[in-house]
RNA sequence: GGGCCGGUAGCUCAGUCUGGUCAGAGCAUCGGACUUUUAAUCCGAGUGUCCUGGGUUCGAAUCCCAGCCGGCCCA
């Protein structure tokens, strides 16, 4: 702490200390507010409504944060904030005889319980008349700057409750993301499945192409990594009959940090027995249309200087064709490696960092194709080599029921006819085991032997679905950062 | 991993190009005035690891090098 931070915090401990020499405990055990503050001014607001020319209110108590003061020598107003909204608060002398030289001692930033009438001053705002107060917490820290807040972004996800406490839109989309969490609840739950809750520590980091973090278990002495996905475990459950699952959860993977990127991040999977990828499909434009109706009231959304529809249906777009239209590239008849990325080089898309044929057409989509998607809409049947976990066509072996969803040039969900043919599953693993050996390439999916014997037991026909909640809140909140979405995005150590 | 931008008081920011009364402002804090203010107002005061470490120079917040942290773009 500097020299004069520290002469800041010194001055409010003495404050602190003189508090207690008064007899008052600074730091209550508890405190019982009559209203929010919310509720205080709906309160006077019915009651001038009701006719009475001098509105008048039984006395309320309120608690919350003070933060600002006015002082006018024998009066002081104050601003008190809680979780509902902000009241002004007035201190005059003549109805405080005994307590006005106790605001000597109090601070913005501190917490406090004021009980009194409430009035209209005479600009017109509602405030509470204190005729007693009680300090409810000390604040022995000053808080940011009261007309510009707390601006530094890096001050803003270190210390986040100084941000939620400056910073309306901060809070907004606290609350913004709750809603949407519970609002996919309420959807799926709505639809029969049920939650449920898997490993988080797993011996296979497998499920997805992804980097894993590892971990070690002491007591059983072996290695355990985060889980990268919940696929491979709510499939299990749908083995065992279980035919609607879902989960919402944290998944981890051990790659880089953007914009879209957070190395924690919460994924909703869902499992759906006798369904199939149009049906996944349908439940999606289902689940983002209802949760934009919820949550913002209306299905358009203002993004990055753009009105987005969620109203259905989404287009469904042909991946292969789609590549085609934007690259002049036809990846079916460009079946090896070399070729294809000769292809790419020549209509200038950058691959250098990939090896296999899946990453290349990965990256050719991502260049060439995704950046026109900006209403929502699905890419549909993707190669089987980079969806190792998905069902082949019936019509094409060489594509799967798969798709993917996009809005804003973004990913936001990944879906597929699961694959039940446990004889087609273990080949696909041995091809992405292969592929990691011959690459080096620690993304590619594991072989999960525990899950093989699963699916050997028989899984049902069933459709799939892995969404991106943090993605969802970027664009149901307008933000093109997922560190403005995520309350304690992960940063260096200062 | 590469490029660009930024880091100055608790907070928000000037000052850096052009090295030399450049250690500044506002808010906050402290003292004083003020009983209906609301970014209250008025008078007065204190406050610094100029991100860190080197270097150049008579002299560095300022120029150079390296590093740390953050942001954006690219990979």
């Amino acid at each position: 702490m500097s020299e004069l931070e520290s002469e800041l915090v010194r001055r409010r401990l003495t404050k602190l200390d003189k508090l207690r020499a008064r007899g008052i405990d600074p730091y209550p055990h508890r405190y019982r507010r009559s209203h929010t503050v919310r509720q205080a001014l709906d309160l006077f607001v019915s009651s001038e409504q009701s006719g009475a020319c001098e509105p008048t209110t039984d006395t309320v108590s309120v608690g919350g944060r003070i933060i600002v003061f006015r002082g006018m020598g024998r009066a002081t107003f104050a601003d008190l904030v809680d979780g509902s909204g902000r009241v002004q608060l007035l201190f005059r002398r003549n109805n405080l005889p005994d307590l006005y030289d106790l605001l000597a001692d109090l601070d913005i930033g501190d917490w406090l319980g004021a009980t009194g009438p409430l009035f209209r001053t005479r600009t017109g705002e509602i405030t509470v008349e204190v005729r007693k107060f009680t300090v409810l917490s000390k604040a022995i820290r000053p808080l940011p700057e009261k007309f510009h807040g707390l601006v530094d972004v890096e001050s803003r996800y270190r210390q986040r409750y100084l941000d939620l406490i400056s910073n309306e839109e901060s809070r907004r989309v606290a609350v913004l993301r709750s809603r949407i969490v519970s609002g996919v609840r309420r959807f799926m739950e709505s639809r029969d499945f049920i939650e449920v809750e898997t490993p988080t520590l797993v011996p296979v980091a497998a499920g997805a192409t992804a980097h894993p973090f590892e971990t070690h278990h002491r007591a059983l002495d072996r290695k355990l990594y985060l889980r990268v996905a919940h696929e491979l475990y709510l499939k299990r459950l749908v083995v065992g009959g279980l035919e609607k699952v879902f989960e919402i959860g944290k998944v981890f993977r051990n790659e880089g940090i953007d914009l879209m990127h957070n190395p924690e991040f919460t994924m909703l999977e869902s499992y759906e027995a006798f369904a199939d990828y149009n049906d996944v499909m349908s439940m999606v434009e289902d689940l983002v249309y209802s949760l934009t109706a919820e949550v913002l009231g209306s299905p358009v959304v203002e993004y990055d200087g753009r009105s987005i529809d969620f109203t259905p249906p989404w287009p469904r777009l042909d991946l292969c064709a789609q590549i085609r239209e934007h690259s002049g590239i036809d990846i079916l008849a460009l079946n090896d490696i070399e070729p294809l990325k000769a292809a790419m080089k020549s209509v200038g898309v950058e691959v250098s960092q990939q090896r296999s044929w899946g990453g290349l057409v990965d990256k050719l989509v991502s260049a060439r194709v995704e950046p026109n998607l900006i209403q929502p809409s699905f890419l549909v049947d993707y190669p089987v080599e980079m969806s190792p976990l998905a069902k082949r066509r019936t019509d094409d072996s060489r594509l799967v029921e798969r798709f993917e969803g996009f809005v804003a040039g973004g990913e936001i969900c990944n879906a597929f006819t699961e694959l039940n043919d446990p004889v087609d599953q273990r080949a696909r693993f041995e091809e992405q085991e292969a592929l990691r050996d011959r690459f080096h390439d620690e993304e590619m999916d594991r072989m999960d032997e525990d899950f093989l014997v699963a699916v050997e037991h028989g899984m049902p026909p069933t459709g799939g679905l892995g969404i991106g909640i943090d993605r969802l809140v970027m664009l149901f909140s307008g933000h093109p950062s997922i560190r403005e979405v995520v309350l304690f995005p992960q940063l260096r150590s200062r």
